[in-house]
DNA sequence: ATTTTTTTCTCGACAGTCGAGAAATTTAGT
DNA sequence: ACTAAATTTCTCGACTGTCGAGAAAAAAAT
């Protein structure tokens, strides 16, 4: 059963609308707004008066006046509503970043993890220390920060900012919720590196083809596997989730991988895979932990100059990728697929593989072969993911808990 | 970018949930409402005399009071508000039913399919006729009919009545909003029977457990194999997909699929599988149309009794059956997964090959093995999913149109 | 007959949106 | 310098919606 409507209800969603115009189309006027919302001027009045109360919003610098007629105001989100901190974590480095709420970054700086073990409790120090001291940094109060959004990659809590298993940490489990309890009062969220691209990705093709956007995925190729589906939803916005792609099942007791199970894609098709096939390793040898990108380069080049084992390593990494997103396609709809991530400068020896992959299935004979498409700049997808997840979330939460705050002023007033 | 809400939205929603909560519930009287709906007993007033103004909902008659104090009036819909026609398209006939505004049925008649060449244009009049013929039956007229619901196994189109490919007319296409067009105004829907199947269970799991209700997939084995999806979204409500799960890809170039493709799921799994696996047949044999569940029987026998092949084929066709569903709960997550179908006679046979099929794979070896439960009556499964959807759609449907009609009404007298 | 109990209905207060037009403020024209 | 035109923002009254409190209704208990 749902949940009952009312109007204040309605007012809410209308605050959000006309904030996420602000977020999508940067500083704009009443008259704008209403254009953009659909709400009408009196609408548009009552609600910025209120967001502005609420220091949410501000009206910004009188410009220029463009034309004739009394100059527009333009209305901005106040930068120090709220800040959010972006954790990206990856296989060698952290990378701090420090956003205000216009998305602006304010501060950023990586930190390398040390090569040795991977040890939970000292990566939970260096995440406290790190987060303690980016806002030390920029002379912020630590309550001002109001999320905490982190990326990973690996298998995620669709709920809760749990990270399940990930390639780094293995099956020792991190609850950050509960890492950041008590020393933090931000909301803390976890997603998945790759749903973040597809986040990314979707917004762009929304902006492109609007209404006509209908399904997305996008695969990261590097020394794992990673997919996000972005689809519109029956209400209208878009749905992003994280499959657990790289480590659906691809031949029955196969190659082992570094999940500890057996035949996995990632077992084919992540670069330590690659490796394998190309260097004729046994299938079950324990995989590497890491591979410099050098080696698979090398790897490369002698394929492209015909070696016939190497290019096989390529084709057979493909070839899993392809029937892997064929069974993707078979359980939502076909829809493009955007690639990204290190492995893409392979994308020449791959393709041959992933379209032969996806060749074979009922899917593909019906709707035909999906767009492919390369996106060179995973980290910036991901980042962009990450404000587009974040920002949205940060606009629901300032709006439900901001009116509250205003209804307080008068009151106090 | 999402609407923008109203008032007059509210007024909807909080209709819809009054409309839910009378089907849901049976007869309730007002302060039943109240309590169900969460809304103010002054608002259930309102919201009560304008549905029974617009002819849609009625005060029962007086009931025997049972206690002290005012006696209770008990509001039900009217039953004459609007008509649905259900069509259950099944490989060897078709049923078709008719129900009132209240989930009543009222008539019934099955057609049975000519065995011979399936003919898209001879099953379109047939499905004209026996239209016709059910209001006529039931002197009704043809424009009290509100929906008609449709049923098939197969690919089904996700926003039109388009069924794309079915294991009756194969790659024929039948759009039957088009089909049924000018002659009826009612609205038309098809769903994948699973599907239907997945919303039944899911209903009634959601009645016992409430909220703790997370996912869950119907498996339908018979001589094709279908599976639906019910997930709860992210706004609360219910979300049903049917993923073309017997044609996902099970072993790349491996037995011929009634689909023309090869190594799908159904080419393992489905009956006429098995039968081909049991009789040695090579595997690039064209399929059977149909194979009697007597000559399944014998197999399943002969291998209770111990024979090797025999035990193999039903084998083998779990094998495909636990590899896909270990697939699917790695695009989705770790979901009980509840078996119907003429198949389920035969689960003792799979459940081995099912299970070790389950086992491989990372994401039960993380979250466990997946509950299996066999839920042998599919028709009335198929039959109640229609129920679910179609009529909370015309609660949708008829509170949009309906309230409208309640204001012609007013400002005409 | 009166009281108690339970349910339904009604009234006034409050929140929200909208359309229309008033007010504000700049540019263009003379 | 002044006025007219243009454009944007603000304000007012009408309408729709929900809610809480208490009145009204109707049956059982005393």
């Amino acid at each position: 059963m749902l949940a009952k409507s009312s109007t204040e209800l309605v007012r809410q969603k209308n605050s959000v609308l006309v904030l996420t115009a602000l977020r999508r189309h940067g500083p704009l006027a009443h008259t704008e707004l209403s254009d953009f919302t659909k709400l009408s001027s009196a609408t548009i009045s009552v609600i910025t008066t209120d967001l502005e109360r609420a220091q949410i919003i501000e009206k910004a610098e009188q410009q220029a006046a463009s034309g004739r007629g009394r100059p527009r105001v333009l209305f901005s989100q106040r930068r120090d509503c709220g800040y959010l901190i972006v954790v990206i974590i990856s296989s060698d480095a952290v990378q701090y970043s420090l956003v205000d709420y216009a998305g602006r970054l304010i501060d950023r700086f990586t930190e390398d993890r040390q090569q040795t073990v991977p040890n939970v409790a000292s990566f939970v120090r260096g995440l406290r220390d790190a987060l303690n001291r980016i806002v030390v940094r920029s002379r912020l109060s630590r309550d001002k920060v109001v999320m905490i959004s982190i990326s990973s990659k690996g298998l995620v809590e669709s709920s809760e900012p749990v990270l399940r298993w990930s390639p780094i940490f293995g099956r020792e489990q991190i609850d950050f919720a509960a890492v950041l309890r008590g020393e933090w009062s931000a909301k803390v969220i976890l997603g998945n590196e790759t749903l973040l691209v597809a986040a990314a990705v979707g917004r762009q093709e929304e902006n492109k083809k609007g209404r006509d956007f209908r399904a997305l995925a996008a695969l990261s190729l590097g020394h794992s596997i990673g997919l996000g589906v972005v689809r519109r939803g029956n209400e209208g916005r878009l749905e992003i989730s994280a499959p657990n792609f790289g480590h659906m099942l691809h031949m029955p007791g196969g190659g082992l991988c570094r999940c500890g199970s057996r035949g996995c894609i990632e077992a084919y098709a992540g670069f330590y895979a690659i490796l394998r096939t190309a260097f004729d390793v046994p299938l079950d040898t324990i995989p590497a932990k890491f591979v410099p990108v050098a080696e698979l380069d090398k790897i490369a080049t002698s394929a492209r100059q015909g070696n016939r084992r190497n290019i096989h390593a390529f084709r057979q990494a493909g070839l899993a990728l392809g029937n892997g997103l064929s069974r993707v396609l078979s359980l939502h709809e076909s829809m493009p697929i955007a690639i990204t991530g290190p492995g893409t400068r392979y994308y020449d020896l791959l393709l041959e593989g992933i379209s032969e992959g996806l060749a074979e299935s009922h899917v593909v004979r019906m709707e035909g072969m999906p767009e492919l498409r390369v996106m060179a700049d995973e980290p910036t997808l991901v980042f962009e993911g990450h404000l587009n997840r974040a920002l949205a979330m940060m606009d629901d939460d300032i709006v439900r808990s901001g009116v509250a705050i205003s209804e307080l002023n008068e009151q106090t007033v």
